[in-house]
DNA sequence: ATGCATGAGTT
DNA sequence: ACTCATGCATA
C-alpha cells in the first residue's frame, strides 16, 4: 500500500499537564521527554488500519469544518491508496547521521496542540539562496520595488543586505516568484529602510538582518551549545513555547540547525533561539512554567509512501517542469497511479525544497556553485560537528 | 533527519 | 492554486 499504515490517531488524549519546570539541567530535559513521550503514546493507540481505507478516515468529524481539498477530487471516491505495493519503503537517501543526539531523539516529543503563532508574520518573499537555475526560464522577475531577489551568498561575493523581510517590509507588487534565478550579482541597492549588520557590531543579540554566514555560524553554535546543555531539539521547541509563547517542533529546530529553512524563516527564528540559548546556560533556576493546551481534533492523512521508481519519475518531470499545470498534474497522477493531490503536494514540497538555504548535497551556502548547474542531486546533509 | 501534509495568506 | 511556515509520522 502506498500509505504506511500504522495508526490513525485518536482525538482525545487526556494529556494532562506536564508539571515540570526546572530549567537549566539535564533532568529537565529528561522530564520533558518523558512527558511528551507519554502524550504521544496516548494518542498513538492504533486501532485498525485497512490497507484500503477511505480518505475520510483521517478527516476529522470534529468541530472543524472540513478542509480536505481532496474531497473535490474528480475521481470521486477513488480514495487514496492505489495500492502501490512495495515495502512501504520510502526511500533511502542519506544515512550519514549525526549520532550522539540521535539516540536521544528517537522519540519524537512534541505538543499535540496546534497553537500556531499568531504574531504578525508578514511574509513577502523569501528566496532561494542559490539559484537553482538548471531549468531556468527567467520569466518575469524584478519586483516593482527594485529589491533584490537574491539573497546574499557568501560565495557570491555579493553579500550584503538582505531584503528587509523580517517584519517591517512592505512591498506588495506581485511576488510572482517563479524562479528567480538570474544571478545578477551586481550589487544593486539595498533595503531602503535600515540595514546594517555584522559590520562592526558587538554585543546585542541581533537586531539587524543577519547574513547567511551569520546564520550558518549561529546555527552551528546553537547546536553545539544545545547539545552541551543536554537538550534535545524537541526540548528547545517546547521551551520556546513556554518562554515566548511560540511552540516549535523538533522538526523545525532540526531544520534550523541544518539550515534547511528559508532565509527569511531562519531570520525569524534566530532571535528566539538566541534568547533561549542565553536563558538556557546563563540562567539556571528560573521557574519557567509550562502549560499545555491539549486537545486538537483534527486528523491527518496518513503519509503516502511513494515508491522510489515513482519518485524518480516525478523528479524527471520536475526537472522538465517544476510547475506543472493542473491538467498536467492530473495526467501525471493518473499515469503514476497516484492521487492528484499527492502529486500536487509533491511538487509543492519539491519546489520548497529547492528554496532552502542549504543546498542539497551538503554544500553550505557559500561553497555552492553559483550558477546552478548542479542538478538537484541531494544526499547527505551537513556534516555536523 | 526528512518525506508527505495542512493551513493561512496571496495572487 | 500557489507559496511559505510548520509539523506529524516515519525511516
Amino acid at each position: 500500500m502506498a500509505t504506511t499504515a500504522s495508526n490513525h490517531y485518536n482525538i482525545l488524549t487526556s494529556s494532562a499537564s506536564i508539571v515540570h519546570s526546572e530549567p537549566g539541567s539535564m533532568q529537565q530535559a529528561a522530564a520533558y521527554r518523558d512527558a511528551q513521550t507519554l502524550l504521544q503514546n496516548d494518542y498513538s493507540l492504533q486501532s485498525n488500519s485497512h490497507p484500503l481505507s477511505h480518505a475520510h478516515q483521517w478527516i476529522t468529524a470534529l468541530s472543524h469544518g472540513e478542509g480536505a481539498p481532496w474531497s473535490s477530487s474528480p475521481l470521486g471516491d477513488q480514495d487514496i491508496k492505489p495500492s502501490v505495493q512495495g515495502g512501504g519503503r520510502d526511500d533511502m537517501h542519506n544515512s550519514s547521521n549525526n549520532n550522539l543526539q540521535q539516540q536521544q531523539q528517537q522519540h519524537q516529543p512534541r505538543p499535540p496542540h496546534l497553537v500556531h503563532q499568531s504574531h504578525g508574520n508578514s511574509h513577502h518573499d523569501a528566496r532561494a539562496w542559490r539559484t537553482t537555475a538548471a531549468t531556468a526560464h527567467i520569466p518575469s522577475m524584478a519586483t516593482s520595488n527594485g529589491q533584490s531577489l537574491i539573497y546574499a551568498q557568501p560565495g557570491f561575493g555579493v553579500n550584503g543586505l538582505i531584503p528587509g523581510s523580517g517584519q517591517g517590509m512592505h512591498h506588495h507588487s506581485l511576488r510572482d516568484h517563479e524562479d528567480h534565478h538570474s544571478p545578477h550579482l551586481s550589487d544593486h541597492g539595498h533595503a531602503p529602510s535600515q540595514h546594517q549588520q555584522q559590520g562592526g557590531h558587538h554585543d546585542h543579540s541581533d537586531e539587524d538582518t543577519p547574513t547567511s554566514d551569520d546564520l550558518e555560524q549561529f546555527a552551528k553554535q546553537f547546536k553545539q551549545r544545545r547539545i552541551k546543555l543536554g537538550f534535545t531539539q524537541a526540548d528547545v521547541g517546547l521551551a520556546l513555547g513556554t518562554l515566548y509563547g511560540n511552540v516549535f517542533s523538533q522538526t523545525t529546530i532540526c531544520r534550523f540547525e541544518a539550515l534547511q529553512l528559508s532565509f527569511k524563516n531562519m531570520c525569524k527564528l534566530k532571535p528566539l533561539l538566541n534568547k533561549w540559548l542565553e536563558e538556557a546556560d546563563s540562567t539556571s533556576g528560573s521557574p519557567t512554567s509550562l502549560d499545555k493546551i491539549a486537545a486538537q481534533g483534527r486528523k491527518r492523512k496518513k503519509r503516502t509512501s511513494i515508491e522510489v521508481s515513482v519518485k524518480g519519475a516525478l523528479e524527471s518531470h520536475f526537472l522538465k517542469c517544476p510547475k506543472p499545470a493542473a491538467s498536467e498534474i492530473t495526467s501525471l497522477a493518473d499515469s503514476l497511479q497516484l492521487e492528484k493531490e499527492v502529486v500536487r503536494v509533491w511538487f509543492c514540497n519539491r519546489r520548497q525544497k529547492e528554496k532552502r538555504m542549504t543546498p542539497p548535497g551538503g554544500a553550505l551556502p557559500g561553497t555552492e556553485d553559483v550558477y546552478g548547474d548542479t542538478p538537484p542531486h541531494h544526499g547527505v546533509q551537513t556534516p555536523v560537528q
